[in-house]
Parts: structure tokens; C-alpha cells; sequence
DNA sequence: TCCAAATGATTTACAGGTGTAATACCTGTT
DNA sequence: AACAGGTATTACACCTGTAAATCATTTGGA
């Protein structure tokens, strides 16, 4: 059994303040390294690709959600400003892999779709970033991955629930 | 029993690919989530103390080690490029938060120790965060918590193996 | 009905942070 | 004394968010 990262910066912390109360840091300290790592292990075949972490988020929402979505929706999907949305999509579409169109009823509105080479390239990618998760995931006894998805289910609920996690 | 976010976007791509092997969502989907609404929530404490999270990464690890670190040693604790630590360690010394030091042997090194506001600052907003950590945990029941934990740590060190996690 | 104001969606302007790559400098070795 | 390798900084380009601007729609009286 050896010590993962953050055990050691818990040691430090308990070391230099032992009055210090670590324990949310084996889960929440753990959560962010894993998330960091993970982010930077997937996003060089998302590069190698052409493409950003962010601008695979929003092809990948407009492909799962599987209709036409407006700015404003993608900007909440994805969970970034409606500015950062704009550009990315400026770009995507000067790469033919999303198209615009404007709304006939309310011309404030613009509806995004993908193009047949944005849906292939998802559908390209995605798979891919699945078998490298899976990889990851077999270390893991199968009752463990079912145990550790539930209890970061019950943790992002509370989360959720605690942040304006409005959803439709 | 609530449905978090991940369900339905699993829910979504399953509607839209009946095909796709989702299981791996279920797990590192959670985990970029609560890394992100994590990281939403505490990055507010921390800007009105006038504080990037990458700043505060750097003081905490030069507090939690309890001794001088060279500005390599800190991008690798922090896991960032050596040019932002430089950029961050010239905007902390402006604000007497980090003293450099020169080395008298190799002139090429500089150590980095904090100021006595910039550890005050560290041990002030330090708990803090964990307080609120230990808040949102507390919606977890005690067993659910030591199981998310050990969990995570088995993954992480899956995923440290992985990826070139040299380390101490 | 008509118009002004409020609301709303999207885009543009600007400032800040980050990484890659190029640069400056230092050390130890041959 | 030159060079190979390591450390830190600077230059540049890119991405992002906040705030302002633009344009369209809806609303609430007169």
C-alpha cells in the first residue's frame, strides 16, 4: 500500500500544525489532484485532435443533448461566460464544425448545431477518452468503482444543493 | 435520492448513443465536477483576501514544507510552469507576502520564504477553508466518508503510477 | 394603439493569468 | 578556456472572465 500524494501533504500540514483538522483534505485534496491529473492526461489527444478541453465540452453537449442549442443554453451547459461561448464558437465554426442559425421568431437568438465532420469528430474522440478512463478505472476492483461513484454522487448532490446548481 | 448532474448527462448520452460504454463517466465525470464547483466556491474567500488559488497553492506550500524553496522546487509542488512562478513570486514579494534569497554558493538559485504577514495570512485563511470543506462533507454520513477517501487514494496513486508521479 | 422603459441575448473591448519557447546566467567538467 | 547542462526570467501568444455595448423583444401606461 503505497502513500498517494496527498497523504504525504497532510503529514507536512499535521508536522508544522498539529492542531490543524486535515481531514477534509483526504477527500476534497484528493478530488482536485485526481481532477487535475486526469485534465492533463486527456487533453494531448484532445490537442493532437485540434482542440481544447472547452471547445470538446461544447461540441460534446450539443452532440449529447441532440438538438439545437443557443448560445446562452451552451454557455450553461458547459459552464463557462457567454463571451468565452462566443469565441469558441467563431472558431469552430471557421472550422466547419458547427454551424449557426439565426432564430426566425426572435432574432436575438442564434441556435448551434453540429456538422456531419463536428458529430464524426465526437464521435471520434469521445470513445477514446472513455478507453483511457476505463484504463485507469481497472486498478480498481469492480466494488470499488461501483462504491466510490455512488459516494461522489452523494458528495455532488451536496454540492449542488449548496451552490445555485438550477438545472432544467 | 436526487439525481446529480452527471446522471443525466449520462442519461443523455445513452438516449443519443445506446452503444457508448458511459461507465467511466460515472466516476471521473463526479470528480471534474466537484473539482469545478469546488474550486467556484472557494475561490471567492480567497479573492477578497486578494488571492488567486494559485497563489495560495504557492504559500501553502511553502508553509506546509517549513523551510526555503527554490522557484523550481515550487512549480513542481504546484504543479505549474516555471515562468508563472516567477510571475506569481514577483507579485507576492511586491505585496511582502514572499522574501527571496539569494544562495550564496550557486548564484543561479534563489530561495523563497514567507514573511511573517505572508504565514499570518496562510494560517488565517487556511482554516477557513477547511471549514467550509468540512461543511459541505457533513453531508456525508462518517462511514461514507472514510470510504470516499480511501477510494480516491486508491485512484490517485493509479493515477500518479500513470502519469510520471516523481515524488519525493 | 403607441411609445418609452425595462428586460433579454449575444457580441465586443479590455485586463489578467498561463504555458511554450527563447534568453540570460551560472556551475562543474574536460 | 570552452562547453554541456541546469536554473530562473523574459517575450509572446492564447484563453478566460468582467463589464460595456449592441440590438431585439416585451411590458406598462397614456
Amino acid at each position: 500500500m503505497t502513500d498517494d500524494i496527498v497523504a504525504s501533504v497532510v503529514r507536512q500540514w499535521q508536522t508544522v500544525n498539529p492542531g490543524l483538522d486535515t481531514g477534509p483534505m483526504e477527500i476534497i485534496g484528493r478530488i482536485n489532484r485526481c481532477a487535475a491529473l486526469l485534465q492533463q492526461a486527456e487533453d494531448a489527444p484532445l490537442r493532437s485532435a485540434g482542440l481544447t478541453r472547452a471547445e470538446f465540452d461544447l461540441l460534446g453537449a450539443v452532440r449529447r443533448t441532440d438538438r439545437e442549442l443557443t448560445p446562452g443554453e451552451l454557455a450553461r451547459e458547459t459552464f463557462s461566460s457567454g463571451a468565452a461561448v462566443t469565441k469558441r464558437l467563431r472558431s469552430l465554426q471557421d472550422r466547419a464544425l458547427v454551424e449557426r442559425r439565426g432564430d426566425a421568431r426572435d432574432r436575438r437568438v442564434a441556435h448551434v448545431r453540429l456538422t456531419d465532420e463536428g458529430r464524426a469528430l465526437v464521435d471520434r474522440l469521445l470513445p477514446e477518452q472513455l478507453a483511457y478512463e476505463r484504463a485507469v478505472l481497472a486498478g480498481l476492483d469492480g466494488d470499488a468503482r461501483d462504491e466510490l461513484g455512488s459516494r461522489l454522487g452523494e458528495l455532488l448532490v451536496q454540492l449542488e444543493g449548496r451552490l445555485g446548481g438550477a438545472r432544467r
